[in-house]
This record gives C-alpha cells, structure tokens and sequence, in this order.
DNA sequence: AAACTATGTGGCTATATTGGCATATAAGCA
DNA sequence: TGCTTATATGCCAATATAGCCACATAGTTT
C-alpha cells in the first residue's frame, strides 16, 4: 500500500521531468540520433544555462544520458519508449479538441 | 515549425496533468472501472476540495469524463493507453536506479 | 421547504519551478 | 602559460502550482 504510493510518486518525478515544453523538445530533437549541447543551444530558444538545466534534470531522472568528446559533451536518448507514448498523448489532444467543438455545438 | 513548437507545447501540458502523485494515482485507481468521487475521497489522502480540482484539471486535458447519477459523480478514464506506458516510465525507475547502484561501485 | 449529502469553486498562503545573469570549470589552441 | 570555446553551477527574482478552509451549488430525503 505505502509501497505502492511510492512507486507512483516516482512515476510521476519521471513524467515531470518530460512534462516541460522545453526538455520535451530536447526528448523530441533526440529521438533519431544523440546532440552535442551546442547543436541543441543553437535550436532552443533559451539561455544556455537553462538547458543546461534540464538536460541535467533529464539525465539525472534517467531519460538521458552523456559521453564527452574534446570540449562538446553529447546527450542521447536512455528511454526510446517515451516516444511511442507521444502517439497516446496525441490520441488525449485530439481527443479534447474533439470535445472542445462539441461543446460548442 | 512554429506548429511543431506549439504541438509540443500541447503535449507538455498534457503529460503534466498526469505528472502528479495524486493525479497519477486517480488514474490508475480508474485503471479498471469508473468511480465515483466519494470513492475516491475515501481512498486518498487529501482534502475533497484538492481532489476535486484535480479531477477537473484532468477532465479539462481529456484525460478523464464523467457522469452523474444523483448526488454522486462518476469519473472514467478517457485515454487507457496511458496505462501502457507506464510500463515505460517503470523501466526508467529501474534504469535510473541501476545507475546509482553503478555509481556507487 | 428545511436539512442533508456529494461535489465544486473562490481565495489565500506556502512551496516549487523556471529562467537569466554572472561566474566557474574543463578542454583545446596560440 | 594565457586565450578561447563549450558546458555547468550558484544565486536570485518572477511565476506557477498545490493544498486547505470556507463557502456555494445540485440533488435527495423527510
């Protein structure tokens, strides 16, 4: 029961972590292949620092990892599954959009 | 682009509605069958007026319908591939967890 | 209609999250 | 060694979120 309780808790430290516009988009920019930060600096639109920040948020929550290469550090995608989930959350937005219009009816 | 950004934008918001310990577990509590609020009132720790705005957040992002009967309010789970990936998230906990085992070697 | 039950809402405070700036570190290069 | 580039961290202010209490509403029962 309390271990239960728990073991949601976590799976709901794991989701917040990808439930960031942001580090979604890194997730996202990840998918088909590992990115030096620099590559993701470039395409974000958002301090250096602050992706910094979450991509350490990301691989300290496990959905990340890095290797270092001279002065450029590449994250790549831990978890591919996350992807394939995206599809289900698409499913809930068109969905409620779905609804929205039927609810102006 | 600005679309993709916008999508993601979407897809951010919905995985936070799910991204919370009480709004995690109200969905796996309606994992197998609708419930009523009362039900889950009993069930979880927390004042009924938390519960309820929960229960509406995850209404508004399509995660959740309801219906009434009498006083009572039934909720259901609109989208159950949510619970599929789930399994995902679980694997993440143990990735996660095998490497500060790693890390502490 | 008055009292009761189940649920929802407004308003407030406490806490958590975010993002940017300045600064630090680490590695390559002149 | 000093300079430059790539990345990470500390700190702080702004904003967002959560939770609780009090109150409101809807439906039921007497």
């Amino acid at each position: 029961m309390d271990n239960r309780n728990k073991l949601t808790e976590l799976k709901a430290e794991i989701l917040k972590s990808i439930a960031h516009p942001t580090r979604l988009a890194i997730v996202e920019m990840l998918s088909d292949s590992e990115k030096c930060v620099c590559e993701l600096n470039e395409q974000i639109d958002a301090d250096h620092s602050t992706i910094s920040k979450h991509l350490s948020l990301l691989k300290r929550n496990g959905i990340l990892s890095c290797r270092k290469e001279g002065l450029k550090v590449f994250y790549r995608l831990e978890v591919p599954c996350i992807l394939k989930f995206m599809d289900c959350i698409t499913d809930v937005i068109r969905k409620r959009t779905d609804q929205h219009l039927e609810a102006l009816k």
